[in-house]
DNA sequence: TTAGGGTTAG
């Protein structure tokens, strides 16, 4: 390619535009209908002459390459533009640069961009775009670059370059700049802030900037619902999304894709399949389909979630690993791997995070070789490496079969360092295998990487009393007070009638708690004549040591439970979440109700999925 | 001629 630079100053070739040639008309009607076919040719009979159009029909030659797709001829127009001489204008050049951005082609883009003997804020903003949300570093010298070669950014170079943040500081000072030069009023400036904020968890200052705005469009409604339900704060942006109806906006694909996504935090099934209803006129939407069987898989509608996936024309490796891991997740772990080998079928790759689900599903059918298979080959079959999640999956694999050297001796060989996540895995090894030795260590490397969890220290100070090591549980409650740590009640949602009733332990807030309370001693005891016992037995349990069979009576679920099966018919599935992960004892409790009352029941902890269903659970008793 | 919003794990 040809240096601009070179040609500098050098005068236009033979004919240009002031002087009419039918051949120019003709490539400019070309142009102007985008037959990029015809308008290639033209340009080939003009080339042979030696003459130039016009800047606005190169112009819009090079936007109908763009828009088609069309790298080779967009090439061949870059180089005829240069031949010979002559200087294009320099919105001709910019649009050059766009069509090499948007090919992705950073190198090319690199190389003109550097060429130019003058960049405007188009130029800069067009790189900075082409960097920001991949190469950070690059975008935000570029800001500091044209700061130096004295060009102003404007809106647009603004609301490019804030995806480049690195951090809160970073963004911060980028926001009083723009505050300093006037452009905060833009709107597409406050949905871009809105949009960064909310990426750094800085819900505060995205809804600072979103109340302050006096005019909104749907996008910045978009960004600031997305902003709160990406952050696990369904409630907020569901209340967002009743405020933007009020305030007369139609919602679009991206509203419904992060009003699901709401939901599904929620475990809202009735709300999802209200939001399922709206979405059918965009039923060709790939991502918002993906978030619906998301939400059916999650709200544990395995039912729906098929068949919303069967109905799909078009499947993504997101749609895929999404039916994947909730198959797996939910307890259907031989259909999760009969899916994933339709997926290979159907040529979709799988990725990272499909793997990780069928791992998943392999811990859970307890196909211990078949894990260990997938895990040693994923890069040679998928190019996946595995990463720390993967090791925690197989983790869990090993410590259901009971092979804990097995797990210890991975986690040795990890290549990154195991997380309070991958500690937590083989705790619930522990947990099931009753090994307390290794629970304690694993405990306690927990309570290091994550020193506010309250579970973890109650869990350990239970093992310390139930091995009579009396040192150790007053060490544990004392470092739990000198740290002001307290547990988290547990709290458990049920949906009945579109309603939300939420549980408490130690809470007599709801209207029929008496009632709930009344039924559920009655149902205790019928559970009781039929075989089931209490578990006081806390060992290994993140439970208080002091709470008895009485306090055991009104856990959160078990109250949830009890509500779910006065309100609902037999046919309904009671779908519970709970905050904390399930107790073992309520999870004794649930198994023996599903079968005596003929009632499935759901229920989602923070990390398993537990289908209760005539006296078995999914997780298979491992949590 | 340049810019803003939505999906899978943890």
């Amino acid at each position: 390619m040809k240096a601009i630079s070179k040609l500098k100053g050098m005068k236009p070739p033979l004919r240009n535009v002031a002087d009419p040639s039918p051949l120019v008309n003709e490539f400019a009607n070309f142009c102007h209908q985008w037959d990029l076919h015809r308008a290639m040719r033209a340009m080939d009979a003009m080339e042979r002459h030696g003459v130039f159009a016009d800047a606005i029909t190169y112009s819009e030659l090079i936007k109908c390459c763009s828009a088609r797709g069309a790298v080779q001829e967009g090439k061949r127009v870059h180089e005829h533009i240069f031949c010979k001489g002559y200087e294009p204008k320099m919105f001709v050049v910019n649009t050059l640069l766009n069509m090499y951005v948007k090919f992705n082609l950073l190198e090319e883009a690199e190389d003109l961009f550097d060429e130019m003997p003058e960049r405007n804020v188009v130029s800069w903003t067009t790189m900075i775009s082409a960097y920001s949300n991949k190469l950070n570093d690059k975008a935000l010298k570029c800001l500091i670059l044209m700061f130096r070669e004295g060009v102003r950014p404007n809106m647009f170079t603004y609301s490019s370059v804030l995806r480049a943040c690195d951090g809160l500081p970073n963004l911060r000072q980028l926001h009083c700049g723009i505050i300093k030069t006037g452009l905060e009023s833009d709107v597409f400036v406050r949905s871009a802030l809105i949009d960064v904020y909310s990426k750094w968890s800085d819900l505060d200052n995205a809804l600072g900037v979103f109340d302050e705005m006096p005019t909104r469009d749907l996008v910045v409604w978009n960004s600031i619902i997305g902003g709160f339900a990406q952050n696990s704060d369904g409630n907020e942006a569901l209340n967002l999304f009743k405020r933007m109806k009020r305030a007369g906006f139609l919602a679009d694909q991206a509203t419904l894709t992060s009003v699901l996504r709401a939901c599904t935090g929620l475990a809202l099934l009735e709300l999802g399949r209200q939001v399922h209803v709206h979405i059918l006129k965009f039923d060709q939407d790939l991502i918002l389909n993906n978030a619906l069987i998301d939400m059916y898989c999650k709200c544990g509608s395995l039912e729906d979630a098929n068949s919303a996936f069967s109905r799909m024309v078009e499947k993504d490796v997101i749609s895929w690993s999404t039916m994947v891991a909730g198959l797996a997740q939910n307890g259907y772990s031989r259909q999760a791997l009969e899916l994933f080998e339709s997926m290979k079928e159907s040529g979709s790759r799988p990725n990272y995070i499909t793997v990780l689900g069928v791992l998943f599903a392999c811990s859970h059918a307890g196909l211990v070789e078949k894990g260990w298979y997938y895990f040693r080959s994923m890069k040679k079959l998928f190019g996946v490496d595995p990463g720390r999640e993967h090791y925690g999956c197989l983790i869990d694999l090993l410590g259901r079969a009971g092979r804990l050297d097995e797990a210890v001796k991975l986690m040795h060989e990890m290549e990154c360092e195991p997380d309070s996540v991958t500690w937590r895995t083989l705790l619930g090894a522990c947990r099931v295998h009753r090994n307390v030795d290794l629970a304690i260590y694993a405990a306690k490397k927990i309570i290091e990487l994550e020193p506010e969890d309250a579970g973890t220290y109650i869990l350990l100070s239970n093992i310390y009393a139930n091995t009579q090591r009396w040192e150790d549980v007053a060490e544990v409650r004392k470092i739990m007070t000198n740290r002001g740590i307290r547990k988290t009640p547990g709290c458990s949602w049920i949906e009945v009638d579109k309603q939300i009733h939420v549980f408490i332990l130690g809470d007599t807030s709801h209207p029929k708690i008496e009632e709930i309370v009344r039924r559920l001693n009655d149902l205790i005891e019928r559970v009781m004549r039929v075989g089931y016992v209490p578990d006081t037995n806390f060992v290994l349990q993140d439970l208080e040591g002091e709470q008895k069979e009485d306090s055991l009576r009104y856990h959160s679920e078990k109250l949830a439970i009890m509500f779910g099966l006065m309100n609902l018919s037999r046919e309904k599935t009671v779908r519970i979440r709970k905050n904390l992960r399930i107790c073992g004892d309520c999870h004794v409790f649930a198994k023996v109700v599903s079968r005596m009352e003929h009632q499935t029941i759901v229920i989602r902890d923070p990390i398993r999925y537990h289908h209760f269903q005539d006296g078995v659970c999914s997780c298979g008793d491992y949590w």
